[in-house]
DNA sequence: TCATTACCCATGGAATTACTAGGTAAAACC
DNA sequence: GGTTTTACCTAGTAATTCCATGGGTAATGA
């Protein structure tokens, strides 16, 4: 499986803040509670947002997370990228993986860089905004 | 990652066998060693691709494996999906995890199955034969 | 000062992946 | 008929990843 929950969590998260509007901070609690994600869980998801300039946080009360930028402004790939740590479809063509002996000769390997373009290609396409049109 | 060195190894294996050409059968420690596999770990791919027809198995002596039609009738895809038993990109729209109380109300669902649907199509329009054709 | 919030670090159970080990059954050769 | 060569079957296992959980620290506001 290509993403993982830490992913589609990420990505309600986003779509449930646009759905919200606002320039008010939502605590982690309240969204966890929404969403139906377990509150520690989510919490590692939102610091590696939030470190990367997704959202903002604020202490204390009053305080929370909101978004960053307008919802057309995020791509689901930038918000996958993030929080999976790449999106290839086999080790092959992840980086860290630099490793296989046969990459000189494999007749697949050309398969494999299609398929990541096609699907880095697909997600970079989508938005928080479209996710939210999707809703009823 | 959506596809792990089981499927992988399939691929090569059948590339290999289609390389090959012949209708003689070749036994399993020759594949294995040729292309630097597990013996014993193909050994399961190897009855996995056999139950499915896939490939021909001849017992003892002068037997072994071969190819049960032409390169260019294997789609990638058909291959990909027995072996890792299907090619979902999320757990959400593969079929024995129906379980998300979600799925209708999920923006994110028609994204995942427009996503599985190019998946499957990019897939299905590659055979072994194209992938020979790769090779040096 | 105290409640409320985000942040940080370590741990753990469950599942999956990638093998490994050891035996059984069938076919060919002597 | 016995031996070798092959495929087939069942089980186990080490390592990794996923999905959290637990407990404490730091910042902010009332």
């Amino acid at each position: 499986m290509i993403v993982s929950t830490k992913g589609r969590y990420a990505l309600r998260v986003m779509v449930s803040f646009a759905q919200r509007g606002g320039e008010e901070y939502i605590p982690l609690k309240e969204i966890a509670e929404a969403e139906g994600i377990s509150q520690k869980y989510l919490e590692s998801i939102m610091t590696t947002l939030s470190k990367a300039g997704f959202v903002d946080a604020v202490h204390g009360k009053g305080g929370g997370y909101r978004l960053n930028r307008k919802p057309e402004e995020y791509t689901v790939g930038s918000i996958l990228k993030l929080t999976e740590g790449g999106l290839t479809a086999v080790s092959c063509t992840s980086q860290g993986a630099s490793a296989c002996s046969r990459a000189e000769c494999c007749n697949a390997l050309p398969m494999w860089e299609k398929l990541d373009k096609m699907i880095n290609d697909f997600f970079e396409g989508i938005t928080i905004a479209d996710l939210l049109k999707e809703s009823k």
